[in-house]
DNA sequence: CCTCGTAATGCAAATGATTTGCATTTTCAA
DNA sequence: TTGAAAATGCAAATCATTTGCATTACGAGG
């Protein structure tokens, strides 16, 4: 169980995107070479080991982004653009969870939906 | 384009439902007696009239449920298990998003993921 | 009350994303 | 150098959801 190279180089293909990927963008990006299985099995592999994250929005695709840094997303529901922000204030509601609830948190989800800036504008018309 | 009685059938279920329904949830809920396709027809139409939502989590799957109300969720990664809540806190995010970002907001998803009740007990052994 | 056109439903097959079984290749500790 | 375990490739399977098409139900106009 090891970080091999193509799930060294996935890896990277991620951490270097600045919008989560799904697993056929990453497939794509790397020239089609580790297969399909392989994307998929390493996809798994990293975020077993927390070392990436997915997410899903309306459709049934994951996407995948880096654990380095703090994500929350805008997510358009005509184009499906994605783009990113890290201001988080999950915090405070997870003293709320804590006092209220039986439950441990480990992580948390937040995204708004919306249109993005050309679907607002195409919107208009 | 109305309100049917599968329809209405399927959006009481959800309705009165404490926590939100997979698309076989509610089919079985209603004995199997529309057909599963008209079950997902009537989930989509439902949507679009804004009467219900929907989320997925790490599964591939939709999880529905009303729009009368305003929810955020506890899922349990290890059962699957759902809890839901009210609190929130998205407004402020809302004006940051506003001031910083060329996206219109029509809505928000949030959730902690985490273990729930049982599942953080058999965690101990 | 009839009648026709449109919308809704049922059924079966298709789709799309992801997973799995199995044969082959790679890795690495002994 | 060698053998076992892990990783990869390939093809087929799986799971949730969608779609095409034939049939049925509904409602406005006659
Ligand atoms: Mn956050
Ligand atoms: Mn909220
Ligand atoms: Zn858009
Ligand atoms: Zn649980």
């Amino acid at each position: 169980m090891v970080l091999t190279k193509w799930r060294e180089k996935i890896l990277k293909t991620i951490e270097e995107s600045e919008k989560p990927l799904t697993a056929d963008e990453i497939y794509m990006k790397n020239n089609f070479k580790p297969n399909f299985s392989t994307v998929y099995r390493a996809l798994k592999f990293l975020e077993n080991k927390n070392l990436i994250k997915s997410v899903s929005f309306d459709t049934g695709q994951k996407y995948f982004y880096s654990n380095k840094k703090h994500y929350h997303f805008l997510y358009c529901i005509k184009c499906g653009e994605i783009e990113v922000f890290n201001k988080c204030i999950a915090t405070q509601l997870e003293e709320f969870i804590n006092k209220n609830f039986n439950f441990k948190i480990t992580d948390h989800v937040f995204y708004f939906k919306g249109l993005c800036k050309n679907c607002k504008e195409d919107e208009k018309k």
